[in-house]
DNA sequence: TTCCGAAAGTGACCTACATCACGTAACGCC
DNA sequence: GGCGTTACGTGATGTAGGTCACTTTCGGAA
């Protein structure tokens, strides 16, 4: 499947769209190829678009006085990334956002978002939908971090996305519990 | 001012509405008075609103073992409080809402909401964004989590909400902190 | 005013995790 | 193939914050 069948299935879930409607909805994306280890934003630069997953995984992070670094989100295929606080209000990034393996995505510029929102109502109705999955999604996990263990939160980690296990390095992981490597590391030997 | 120029003025900050299209979109709200104490969403119950505050404060929190309590968020007025999971997909609420103070808010089903969403175009915009806000408050406050220590997030706390201090109990601080009432207590008290 | 329950302070102790330090295994790349 | 870099394991030690137990202060109702 291709990345615009993909984008078009994953808009249909939320949004009825004819497919002339699509196809122009469609036409303000930019396919992009990116090599593993290739920086989709850094910290401190212009942001101007949004990113859809189409395959591979990106990683959006954080990184505290150079040194230590916590992820935010890893975006698997039919997932958005950006550094969103900087795409809306057109300041620089304050997160980074690189390729985890090589990945395929679909460009959107922020102008080109508000034009086809304004354009098409059912197209702002799926970018609220969307919106407010991701908003949700960072509520629970926000709760996760309070209430769980890092234990039961790699658990949880896990359960969610089982393929993350084989695909990046144990250390980012850790980076998205928020806890150090060693204490990932001594969770899964010591016990079990 | 009243409610319903309170709510005018906050959606006109994001959407451009007529003013017998605002009249539309406020007839579909439903004023009421809380006193302080009372519940407005608990865990288990059905939702089917969501409470958009004119005056008074209310927390959004999650208890834990019926012992520990994580609150979520301080709606202060022009804030907007549900438990959003569950009024999307509804399902029975995880979370419960109760008024710290006395409150007056404007209450919208969902049901209205997505009617007046599909009916008025700018007012799916302003959604849009209203979650997009939330979205980036939540994430902000997911990395101060990971990447600050307790003191740190109780300046950053109060820096955002003076009043706060002033209002709520300290017990309802360390519980949006993720902290223990007695750490919270050592943690102005010893040094300062 | 008195009284009671809730809120807040404080000491003693314990635990989960960070940090530092070092060793080993796995992988690109010349 | 050899070699450096990155990932990962593991011990020793320090510390922030939790938990428990008790005391003190405060705010509202009779």
């Amino acid at each position: 499947m291709d990345a615009k069948e993909i984008l078009k299935q994953h808009i249909a879930k939320t949004a009825k769209l004819t497919d002339e409607q699509f196809d122009y909805v469609f036409s303000h994306f930019k396919p992009q190829s990116y090599k593993k280890g290739q920086v989709v934003i850094s910290e401190g630069s212009r942001v101007d678009y949004e990113y859809f997953v189409v395959s591979g995984c990106l990683k959006a992070f954080f990184v505290n006085d150079e040194i230590k670094m916590y992820i935010l989100q890893f975006a698997m295929p039919t997932w958005w990334s950006s550094d969103y606080g900087a795409l809306y209000n057109q300041t620089r990034a304050t997160i980074n956002i690189d390729c985890i393996t090589d990945a395929e995505v679909l460009c959107l510029s922020n102008d080109d978002r508000e034009k086809i929102c304004s354009e098409l109502h059912p197209v702002e109705h799926f970018f609220r939908w969307r919106t407010n999955r991701g908003y949700l999604a960072s509520q629970k996990r926000l709760l996760s971090f309070m209430n769980n263990d890092t234990k039961a939160r790699y658990e949880e980690l896990l359960a969610l996305y089982p393929q993350l296990y084989n695909l990046v390095p144990k250390h980012l992981i850790a980076a998205y519990l928020g806890v150090s490597r060693e204490t990932l590391s001594r969770l899964y030997n010591t016990h079990k």
